[in-house]
DNA sequence: AAAAATTTGTTTACAAGGAAACAATCTCCA
DNA sequence: TGGAGATTGTTTCCTTGTAAACAAATTTTT
């Protein structure tokens, strides 16, 4: 007699389970999971954070740079950058020489509160591969590099 | 004089580029987005072609137990399993020793499509790691399933 | 220099996905 | 047996992110 399968061990996944896409998807899923359980006492999302802190390390860095960065489509920063500026993180100013963009830097007190966040931040981040060897986590960071391209 | 950053290239991530978190999003998004460049004559998304393919590999599985193994809220998975029910793909069927969940199969008509389908997706997927080398990709797929624990 | 094409950011409308509250059913235990 | 509690799926509302149309400014072509 021919029984569905009722727990998720048994689901047979067949070659989906060695599908990079798929793989990955899990991956990120359990990194976001964890990391929203623990976000602590900063209130910052992983995007958040990692917008921050790509301002703090390129002040004036205009929108459409950072967007390509960290492949967030322009209208989504829009949207982001103003959440921030709301929040007094941000300052944004419209250089002469190009009047379309926009510089965006980060308040005095927000370049202090992600400093501070960014110790929790890569804590979290190095407990991330705990059920890796420390090699296979340096293994996996190193092929994701060159998988992305960053040299 | 202090040049804001004008070209991604030059943006300074810092410790961000050795973060998993942030890595595993980018590599996602270089995936997904290649993958809707050339979804061709399958009009079915990453999403929905993993769950039709689950469930062609386990007939009348629960959508629970869908939803565990491929980490989709059961929320979500209601509206999928509609979708796709809306579509003439799958069938759903409450079964008479618990009331309470849905069993669903695929449509002969799906099953088909699916199976075919599925040469476009793998073929896909074998493209992803094309940056790589074969030992690299294996290497990496190897890592990814460690990491999220298939065995 | 004027016209055409491109870039930059914004707005609007929408799709994907999750959280919380809920109803129905099932299980466990006193 | 009869609650109390857990599980399953659904609904509603909300967040995140995208696509497409647009306006303003800049660059390229002629």
């Amino acid at each position: 007699m021919d029984m569905p399968v009722r727990t998720s061990e048994d689901v047979d996944l067949d070659r989906l389970s060695t599908a990079l896409g798929f793989l990955m998807r899990l991956a990120q899923l359990k990194i976001y999971e964890r990391f929203f359980e623990e976000v602590g006492e900063y209130h910052l999302k992983p995007g958040e954070f990692s917008v921050l802190w790509v301002i703090l390390h390129n002040p004036g860095i205009r929108q459409s740079v950072l967007g390509q960065r960290l492949m967030i489509k322009r209208a989504h920063m829009t949207k982001l950058i103003r959440a921030l500026e709301d929040q007094g993180l941000v300052t944004r100013r419209v250089p002469d020489d190009d009047r379309r963009a926009v510089e965006i830097t980060l308040t005095p007190a927000a370049a202090d509160k992600v400093r501070q966040a960014s110790h929790w931040f890569f804590t979290y981040e190095d407990s991330v591969g705990a059920n890796l060897t420390k090699d296979e986590r340096q293994q996996l960071t190193g092929l994701l590099r060159k998988f992305v391209g960053i040299d």
